[in-house]
DNA sequence: TATAATCTACCTACCGGTAGGTAATTTTCT
DNA sequence: AGAAAATTACCTACCGGTAGGTAGATTATA
């Protein structure tokens, strides 16, 4: 009954909601400041339960980690699958990206915390491998718009690097000074690289 | 005596070690992550010498900043009163601050992870503010270019998030990654951009 | 001898994690 | 089908240990 739908439903229920609440709090105040006692409490579950599901505060941290990661995989497929010129497709890239940010500011913000700053404690995981799939996805854009002579020909790393570097630069803006954020600034910033990376140099 | 110079020397001793071990604690692992325990031992003092300084470990943390700004506002200052081409003077910038973060990577990190990471119950501070004054510099900078029809009339803060995110960038990679460090690539990477923002088209 | 700098010893509050128990559901046996 | 056994999903109460912080004695300096 409730709210719920299917079986098992409230089972369901509390481990979501640990999830949830979990990546708020350790978007907010990162995985050392945050305590599994208030994680449970404001979940409204009892601690044991906590450990019912995850078995260590390091158990629903790796949880959280693996969900992310299988989110990222996913997005570059589908942008990977597409179709059009480079720029529209590094565009596309920026916009899922952009899209999932904003369903799920905590949990991207949590990952962005643990890529950018310190690992206060928390369990041993390689961060960089987030960059290394966006790096390859992008030099994977570019090298094809490269093999039909749609943009010049500059080491693909470099490209990926100053790409990336704008995305992630935005995406932090929008993030911590809202009042500064700009939705479109992602794209001018992308066409302004671009005015020397394409190969017509029509401005 | 000892292998201090000057009056007070000893006096200075604890003081600074205690901001030296601090930062550097800081840096790896996080405000939340470190203990003033630690911070204490590893500085080889008593941890109440600590507090005869800083008062608490939030003392100590702004101590930290307070220092950081002032480095940040003097090599600012620096840049600006610099001669040259836009582009020359950007990579003076870019080139000082990679100076700094290679004399002082703990003072860097902990910074960094700060702009970047989560708020881990460390005191409220206005971390933005690092990158407004990067941004307004290279506004200037940019500016000063523009007056004398060296580069397109392009929005003066869009060029200034282009060449920030580059810089931000490289600088992270070099330090989360240092196998994939590259000294050369920030250079690379805004001589890229500038294809596109420098007035003549030569490429 | 006054004061600045340091120590040992200790406080309370909270940490991650666990022991042990229970209501309710599901599975197995007859 | 209905009783017995097992499993799921949770609870309260507590553990050893460590957190930030302090009181008060002690040592060095001038």
């Amino acid at each position: 009954m409730k709210n719920n739908n299917g079986p098992n439903a409230k089972t369901l229920d509390a481990r979501e909601r640990l999830l949830e609440t979990a990546i708020g709090m350790f978007a907010q105040k990162g995985y050392a400041g945050t305590s599994v006692r208030e994680i449970a409490e404001q979940a409204g579950v009892s601690k044991p339960v906590l450990y019912y599901y995850f078995n260590s505060k390091e158990g629903l941290f790796l949880a959280i980690l693996e969900m992310a990661e299988n989110l990222q995989k996913q997005l570059l497929a589908e942008v990977l699958n597409s179709q059009g010129t480079v720029m529209d497709r590094l565009l596309m890239l920026y916009r899922r990206v952009y899209e999932e940010v904003e369903a799920h500011p905590s949990f991207y913000k949590m990952i962005h915390g643990l890529i950018f700053g310190p690992p206060q404690g928390a369990p041993d995981y390689d961060f960089t491998r987030y960059h290394r799939y966006m790096i390859d996805a992008i030099r994977k854009i570019y090298n094809t718009g490269l093999a039909v002579g749609e943009v010049k020909k500059i080491d693909a790393d470099d490209v990926a690097y100053l790409v990336l570097s704008l995305i992630d630069f935005c995406l932090h803006v929008d993030q911590v000074q809202p009042q500064a954020s700009d939705p479109q600034r992602a794209e001018r910033l992308m066409r302004l690289a671009f005015q020397g990376i394409d190969q017509g140099t029509e401005n």
